[in-house]
DNA sequence: ACCTGAACACCGTTCAAGT
DNA sequence: ACCTGAACACCGTTCAAGT
């Protein structure tokens, strides 16, 4: 970084600024709300500067994503540090996301950008390949406890079950349940009201029915997250506590077209 | 139908050409892909009279999405309507949805629209109502299936979670699971051969997690799926089989922009 | 009553011309 | 070397004018 000369590291610089733009604008009015017009003159310069920071409008929006899964893993490579049972540790995941999504609700909005594959589409591959990369990463710390697990004997897997489709088996229940929350996958029940809670449950009842030890019915893991919170997010739990930290952006409902 | 007047029969039929269209104009280029100007073409008539039929692109796309949901809400109600024990008829609504996925895989790019938030937001209240009438009504089958089950004594509730929790974990991981294969969630994991399999055989995990018999251990589900496919599906597998009859279309994959 | 297509508004992207 | 903004291509949508 300091061996950028002044105007190089400005240029840096309006690239952080670009995508501050961006995700005011996604949050107000959703991916239409965003615009290479808007981004411009939001930050004082023409439409034609944008495109010596970001070849496409799609890559700026997924470098934002990038940034917002990579800050992710690093919650859920926290967690997976945890000391105690390969089981903690799995809970300890699912509440380092949870943890994350409660605390920048707000930003969630760029995941429906990154699901679109209308958009992902559209750009660069050098963009999806940093997102892929997080995603990997992630999957291969959720991997590695799984392995552990059965490594100490906690687990032991079914005939034709890998480590694979075991992990997969958590992390489409945690995505598919999120997603529900998130407006992407819709969900067909009225009040849903903590989506939290049942992706929890269901993750437990799932991991007892693979006999993960210890089994829900052996452990106290509601101990298990208050150790959780004071041992490794701390920090976290002290900011969602205080209401006026979080969630001050209001969420994106762009107006509908009809009534 | 008869009490139209030929020319408002004919308008009716039109309704109907514009969406196989789009429907192939959306498999062959993806969203990105379909244009009012491109199905104005194709239907040998002026831009302006789409806006005849629908209202918006939106609620073209939409509406093509709710036919292909109330065929798959269609086969979710045949396979819940199985004799047999509860979970045997919660396995066959699961297959239900595997086997609407595998007999019509090109169509599947509908889901993509619909579960992107920029496109629902653009479209009529209407078209929006008539899908989550869908979603309603899939969601009760299962519901009420659970209910059955604990009725008969095959399951019973742990403490604090709903029908509608436990329905919802069911749904969230094989809408999870199903929105990876579709590229909507993207996955790491890297050769994901068997996604049906691997829901299967989470969501048969998850149903012992809870405790609801007869439990994998205790009963032959490949028996019941192979009841399931003579005695409801027989007409479906036989399509299945007979691969010239399926997946004809190739899947969408737009161009890439770089590499 | 239905259809047409010019016209409008609004984008993303490029690139010759400036500084 | 960097920035500008006119110009281009491409959309969705509307509506006065036709038939």
């Amino acid at each position: 970084m300091a061996d950028l000369s002044p105007k190089a590291q400005e240029i840096r610089a309006r690239d952080g600024r670009i995508l501050e733009i961006a995700r005011e604008l996604l949050n107000q009015g959703g991916y239409a709300g965003v615009t290479i017009g808007k981004i411009a003159a939001a930050l004082g310069y023409s439409r034609g500067t944008i495109y010596n920071h970001f070849s496409c409008k799609e890559d700026a929006l997924l470098t934002l994503a990038a940034r917002y899964y990579e800050r992710q893993l690093a919650f859920c490579e926290r967690a997976a540090a945890f000391r105690g049972r390969a089981r903690e540790r799995m809970v300890a995941v699912g509440e380092a996301n949870e943890l994350f999504l409660r605390l920048y609700p707000e930003e969630a909005s760029i995941i429906e950008v990154v699901c679109a594959q209308a958009i992902r589409n559209r750009s660069t591959s050098e963009c999806r390949a940093r997102l892929r990369e997080c995603e990997i990463r992630v999957n291969s710390v959720v991997e590695g406890i799984v392995r552990d697990a059965i490594a100490q004997g906690d687990l032991s897997l079914p005939d034709g079950v890998s480590v694979r489709s075991l992990t997969f088996g958590f992390w489409a229940l945690t995505m598919g349940g999120y997603a529900t929350m998130l407006g992407i996958l819709s969900i067909p029940a009225a009040n849903l009201d903590d989506v939290f809670e049942e992706v929890r449950t269901n993750c437990n009842t799932l991991a007892d029915g693979f006999g993960w030890h210890p089994l829900s019915s052996e452990w106290d893991y509601e101990a298990t997250l208050r150790r959780l919170h004071n041992e490794v997010f701390s920090e976290e739990m002290r900011r969602l506590e205080t209401p006026a930290a979080v969630a001050t952006h209001e969420t994106a409902t762009p107006p509908e077209k009809n009534t």
